[in-house]
Formats: C-alpha cells, structure tokens, sequence
DNA sequence: AAAAACTTTCAGAATATTTTGAAAATTCAA
DNA sequence: TTGAATTTTCAAAATATTCTGAAAGTTTTT
C-alpha cells in the first residue's frame, strides 16, 4: 500500500494547491498543472497532462502559455520528439521569488501608475481638493515603498533577509 | 468647473480602485465602498451607500461587514441616531499595514498548514516518496520564511526596513 | 506540394461568484 | 409589550470567469 499512499498524497498535493491558490489570484487549473509538473521528475506534454488532471486540450494549452508567462515552467524541446514537453522550476526558492515578483509586477505597478494618473491636472487650490490630493499621494508613496522593498527583497540575494531565510532554508 | 473636476477624480478613484482590488482578489464592491469611505471626510450610512454606488443594501451590508473584518472601517454610532455609520481609516500606512496583516493570514496561513498535513504519515524509505516530501518541505519552509518575514515587518516599526520608509513618507 | 502531427484560437457551454431584494431577525423608543 | 426603524440573511437572478472541443493555424515529414 505504500505506492498508492504516495499517490494518494500526490493528488492531495494537486488538489490542495489548485485550492489555495484560488484565494490568491490563480485560477485553480493553472496551479494543478503547476503541482503536478512540481511532482513531476520527467517533462511532460499536453496529452499526458489531459489525461492526468481529466481538463481539455485548450484548457491545457492555454495555462501551459500563462504559467511560462510567471516564468514557473519551462518548454523542453526532446530530441525526435515533435510533442513540447513542460518541466517545473523545482528549486523553491526560485519559484517563491519568481511568484513574488510576478505579483509585485501585476498588483503594484497598475497601482502607481492609476493614482499618478488621477493626480493630473488636480491643483490643491481648495481645502477639498487638497484632503483628496494627500490621499492619492499617500497611495503612492505606500505603494513605491511596498514595490521598492519587493525589489530590494528580490534582487540582492546579499540582503540580510535573504541571508537569514538563507540560513534556517539549507539546515 | 472645479468642484466637477473634483467629483471626477474622486469617481475615477473609486472605479479605479474597484477594478485593481479585483486583480489582487478583493471583489470590486468592497474595494469601492472602502474608497467612497476613503475619500469621505465625513462617516456614511448604508442608505447613502447604496445611493452613491447605486447597489443593493443587501450588498452594501455584506461588503461593509467585509471590510470591519479586514479592518478598514470602522462603525461609528453617532449620538441620537438609530443608523450605523461607518468610516475608513485614512491612515494610508496603516491601512497598507493593515492589508499585507490579513493577507497574510489568509494566503500563508493556510498554504503552511496543508504542507504540514500532507507530509504527516509519509515515511521517507524510498526515493520517490523522499523527493515529494523534499518539494512539500522546501515549501513549508518558504511559507514559514515569507510568514516570518511578513510578520517582523509589520510588528516592528523599529524595523529598518519602516525606518527607511518613514523617512520617504514624511518628506 | 501534400499530408500528417501538433498547437492555438475562440464561440458557446458550464461553472463560480456576486448581486438583488424581499422576508426574517434584531434593536430601540414609547 | 408593541411596533417602527434598522440590519441581516439567503434563495434566486445577474454577471463574470473558466472550460470545452472543434476548427483554424502552424510546423515538420515524406
């Protein structure tokens, strides 16, 4: 019963991540493709992944595109094979800064780009207008501080929260 | 034109706000009532609520319950009147604080405690089972870090990282 | 150049989420 | 108490999102 133990707990695994990352923003079939090419030690291609999660042929297609676009998967050309096949990032670590980034780029950037666009043209030359401009601003400057943390957080692998994730990550 | 221009901006506000909390899964009513309350020096009743965004009181009622939850607003019984009223906190760092909190909790939290229930029971004795629970781990332990990570930022206004940005923001 | 192998697209179907509004529940004043 | 004012609930309707599958498009082989 050991074989099936671990397959049980597989797709408790795909099931559970297409779940939760519905509460964040991912459509549920996206992140099953994405578990089960984790659990995956071989590439796969498009039918073999149909036939797995039971979804169609352009349901596949379509989320295979979407999750090269966050840069979780890649495509692997086989030698004498004409099918495409897909394989995982699997280092974690990278796949968390890959999301991480992903979503600072989808979330923040259209943030600070809106208010920068509201401000236009408002002159704080009324009380009102004033109380509404320093909200705006407010928003922004949150949001280039929040944007410039997750840069800084991303980029430097010197920094000491990495260095301190780094440490309690490799024991 | 003054005041017209002012009403757009603050119109083109709230819609703008309704459509971005939809990219980071907030559903758009509850984004926009929160910026209508944002954008509102004095506090609001649910009639006038539902007359501003032209939305049902069951609606209204809903989302502003959403939002005590999230602790964006806060109710406020005005003296001599039976209606609830409510009002948002114009504290834009706290409000930010206040976000990444729930976020937090609602997005980590439970990624942390399936990684923990799908581990349990799995003995590592062979090679395939030692890789799963490899990925299961390398992801519990990201979580912890972001959790921790998320967690030190927030509490501590000690924090570097707060200081640096103080300093941005009251500039 | 034709055909086979494979990938992409997209309109309509299925599913999921949000919204409505009237009924039920609650609160408060008299 | 009673009943008017207000809030909450929730089933059904409206809307939005995701999925399907067949047709169109592309690439490769023969």
């Amino acid at each position: 019963m050991s074989v099936m133990e671990l397959k049980e707990a597989k797709d408790k695994f795909i099931h559970t991540w297409g779940t939760l990352a519905t509460q964040w923003g991912i459509n549920r079939t996206m992140a099953q493709i994405h578990a089960l090419l984790l659990l995956s030690s071989k590439s796969m291609n498009a039918d073999e992944i149909m036939a797995d999660l039971q979804i169609s042929r352009g349901n596949v297609n379509m989320n295979l595109r979407d999750l090269m676009d966050w840069g979780l998967i890649y495509k692997q050309l086989l030698p004498g094979e004409r099918k495409e096949y897909f394989i995982a990032e699997k280092d974690i670590w990278k796949v968390a800064k890959q999301i991480a980034k992903e979503r600072r780029r989808r979330e923040i950037g259209p943030l600070i780009e809106a208010m920068e666009d509201i401000k236009e043209g408002i002159q704080p030359d009324t009380a009102e207008k004033e109380e509404f401009l320093k909200i705006v601003n407010d928003i922004s400057k949150v949001s280039v501080f929040a944007d410039n943390t997750m840069t800084s957080l991303l980029k430097s692998d010197e920094n000491w929260l990495i260095n301190n994730f780094i440490k309690i990550f490799n024991k």
